[in-house]
DNA sequence: TTTGACTTGTGAGCCAGCTCACAGATCGCG
DNA sequence: CGCGATCTGTGAGCTGGCTCACAAGTCAAA
């Protein structure tokens, strides 16, 4: 299942804010500081966990350095990333809004901050200013879109085409050009982008191993540089 | 990717209302008879085309009698059943609330009778009513946590579970108690489920056929009539 | 009640992608 | 600098689920 960063956020590396978000643009300069005054901090380090599936759900946090990852796991004890979330992306919005439980877990993989916003405040904010009730029914509708369309790829596409996907989407979101390509410096082991993709480490491999002898794409140290973004994308699209 | 009728509204075949919707629970009256007024109802035969994948949207949908069902295709063309609605599920929300063009296609797998309400009578009782938006908010949380265990399913389970947890499911949601067992009289060909679990007709009817060897089910004329739910959520949850 | 059009049941063979099993490359830390 | 630990690269099977190819039911309309 290819899934990409939410929202399609910039992909520099400073520290976000809550007033960078979408779903609070347009507020009141008075809601904002309501808001952010509440707001709570916290650092996690590598790996720690934020929370489990099935936890009674808080507010919502927002990435302000680092990187999160949201899975789940299957019966057979198989964890698949649902997401990967970077810096000025919102996550827990829904447990927030409707009181039930988490359905993933969250963790972080490398150090990263975070901003969070309970539940209370939020509401309360909720009844002073309509404009974040129309933003939140617009990110509502485009998380929904955005789940629907992993959904078809999970279940029409095919293992290269996943990850063809996956590469093209990071590229256009998270891509900085170099000299000879498109470097992607998000750095992801393949066993983390095989988790992403719902395939095995193994095949991912083979599948990036074959790309860089067609002269797709390298592997660097710090990423992978993307040569013929045209031809990876025409994969997506088509398989093959 | 076993997908369940949204909603779990009860299965009798009675026509549907709007007033009986999730969504406008608790309106005040005058707001509910305003939509009323406006909504519109349509009448389709078996077969025929609602909507397509990219039209533009217009307003939701109420399915009052009959079975609509929502799907996508793949690039090479295979097509995956999203859902099948049953009276009184609702859909095309999303679009008429974001404005974006469809994501999927939907079509009359019977004669079907619908409700729709167009976009602008839905804002208008937006402003006039705030229960709606807080029934808004609701009812896309549940939708997005729904869409999302299904993709859960899609990437995690194998075909038996995807069917066994489908079956599970009709069963709760429209299974009738008989003499021998829960009947569940939704009809639909083996071909139906197969695209509704995205595998392959063959497979699903070796597992059909598989089950009611073991005795955990019958297929009947008019429907599959479950003997042993238990073993059918055993496999539904841990495979085979 | 016959006939054509769907459905259901089943076997054979194939193939994408998985698991298993390593070898070599890198990386971070004492 | 050296040494586990973690990644990356690859080959050898195995297998779930797909396609293909029919035979045998069922059903609805003439």
């Amino acid at each position: 299942m290819p899934i990409q960063p939410a929202g399609g956020q910039p992909a520099d590396n400073k520290p976000k804010t809550l007033s960078q978000l979408e779903l609070f643009r347009g507020l009141k300069a008075s809601t904002l500081e309501g808001l952010a005054r509440q707001a709570q901090t916290r650092q996690l380090v590598k790996g720690e966990l934020l929370f489990n599936e099935g936890d009674p759900s808080g507010g919502l946090f927002v990435v302000a350095e680092g990187r999160i990852r949201i899975w789940a796991v299957s019966a057979a004890g198989i964890e698949v990333t649902l997401n990967v979330l970077t810096p000025g992306a919102m996550f827990g919005e829904i447990g927030m809004l409707d009181g039930s439980p988490r359905t993933a877990g969250a963790s972080a993989m490398a150090a990263t901050k975070l901003h969070s916003i309970a539940r209370r405040p939020f509401f309360e904010a909720l009844e002073l200013d309509p404009q974040l009730t129309r933003n939140v029914v617009e990110q509502l509708c485009q998380r929904l879109r955005w789940v629907s369309a992993r959904m078809e790829d999970a279940s029409l596409r095919q293992a290269p085409e996943r990850l063809a996907r996956l590469i093209a989407h990071l590229t256009r979101d998270h891509g900085k050009p170099t000299k000879n390509g498109i470097e992607i410096n998000i750095k992801l082991t393949q066993g983390e982008l095989a988790q992403w993709t719902a395939m095995s480490r193994e095949n991912l491999n083979k599948l990036l191993v074959g790309w860089a002898s067609e002269g797709l794409l390298t592997q660097a140290r710090s990423g992978i540089v993307v040569h013929d973004i045209e031809r990876l994308e025409e994969i997506a699209e088509l398989g093959q």
